[in-house]
DNA sequence: GTCTATAGTGGGATAGAC
DNA sequence: GTCTATCCCACTATAGAC
């Protein structure tokens, strides 16, 4: 995408434009050469070999600077994230129209995004290592992730939706979170995958999706419905449980 | 067990010894005051707000004789492991004497765990970050930490062993490893858990032990035995291609 | 050969002037 | 909103003591 030169996001800004310039404010084109110079870095030389002071200094700015536009050093992965987001979004869609099998579409929309990822393997490897930390922003499960999360658990609405299969309310409600889940534990393995091309992470997906389809399908078997409704009563539980506990902050950091 | 990583752990040293000083060596003693000093600070403090320095002022050595010692500030955090495994095991025979019920004894080797580790839930929260780091030697994946995998899979062994259970030897060679993950899994979902005193992780294991027993006695129905044949087939698949990949180090770090 | 101390280096992060 | 100057800390190099 390249901004800088980008066309801008209309919303901002209505008024005092001086000239032909551009529709983006000073900060935010400074704020997208430091994102710019930071992922061409990580890139480079990975998230730990990379420092500030070489990402301030390919953006054209001081340290002091790149601190003005991000908290921390992490934050700067933030921005791969949102990138990798939205290219995956859109070759999922593609792969995705004119498919109705609940396991293709599943599985397609999964292989889409260890197909953009496959590149940058070893740099996911790094900044997992930050994500993993609970007291992190940048954990999935943390406040700040929620719009992401939420965006991410909507594109397996999606997924769930286009598929020609009629499932109970109750699972369809959870199901999409459930599959964020499963793609979470994908990632967690993808990235301790030291098989050549991560091809154990491929043999794990091609293998758990029918196995998880399947799955799905004997839910609707009465004899199991018991050990279902277990299930979704443990996710409710938990649920209620976690939510008790607030939003209070961590030590540290 | 407490070994592991130290250069001079009984076994060496055997000649010369001056007086009734004592059994251990000067290095052992210093090296025992450095991990102390690390245990009490991160206890006080955290992992992050702890300082080498303030390590090394605590223990009565400087930070370059610290180092002499550990190779870096996470190498710290195998002697709390290896403190923690020794206190589970202990407390986890006492709990499974007498026990044959398979379910009974998962469970109380589980709580065993999460027992010890109640008091540190923030601080494993910190560490565990540099767990989840794939490059990193204090992953429970990596090759460095083979001999702490395989001895907690071997408890899990023994957990398996004294059950009064027959089950198919196909299942009984994987189940310990599968536990394991199981554990894993466990004490990731623990360290996200933000519920007061981690009661969603207490509930989250009363229910998913009766399930995942349910679930081992479900494999020796006939009719399932082609899933599970598919599942066991999927482990030795994905454990080959891993083991393809060597022990090639990761860059940088 | 085993251990200890001193004096760095480099990088993440911040304060405060402009 | 941008800079300069500086702090603090993980980590290292290396010389010297036992």
């Amino acid at each position: 995408m390249t901004v800088g030169s980008s066309p801008g996001n209309g919303v901002l800004e209505m008024g005092s434009m001086t000239a032909a310039e551009s529709t983006t404010s000073k900060g935010e084109r400074t704020r997208s050469a430091i994102i710019d110079a930071a992922l061409s870095l990580f890139e480079e030389r990975g998230y730990d070999a990379t420092t500030m002071r070489a990402v301030a200094e390919r953006a054209g700015v001081s340290t002091g600077n790149a601190y003005y536009y991000f908290r921390s050093k992490e934050q700067l992965v933030q921005g791969f994230y949102d990138r990798a987001a939205e290219r995956h979004d859109t070759l999922s869609v593609e792969r995705l129209t004119g498919r109705t099998d609940l396991g293709e579409r599943i599985y397609h929309h999964l292989d889409a995004w260890f197909e953009l990822m496959a590149d940058h393997h070893e740099f996911a490897g790094q900044f997992f290592r930050t994500a993993a930390d609970p007291s992190s922003p940048m954990s999935p499960f943390s406040a700040e992730s929620a719009p992401a999360r939420d965006a991410a658990i909507a594109r397996w609405q999606h997924v769930v939706d286009g598929a020609e299969v009629d499932l109970d309310p109750a699972i369809t409600a959870e199901l999409p979170g459930v599959l964020w889940l499963y793609q979470m534990g994908l990632i967690l393995f993808w990235v301790h995958d030291r098989s050549r091309d991560q091809i154990a992470t491929r043999m794990a997906i091609a293998h758990t999706v029918p196995l998880l389809t399947r799955l799905i399908a004997l839910v609707e078997v009465p004899e199991l419905r018991g050990a279902v409704d277990d299930i979704l009563a443990l996710v409710t539980e938990v649920r209620a449980a976690v939510g008790t506990a607030g939003t209070a902050g961590r030590a540290e950091r």
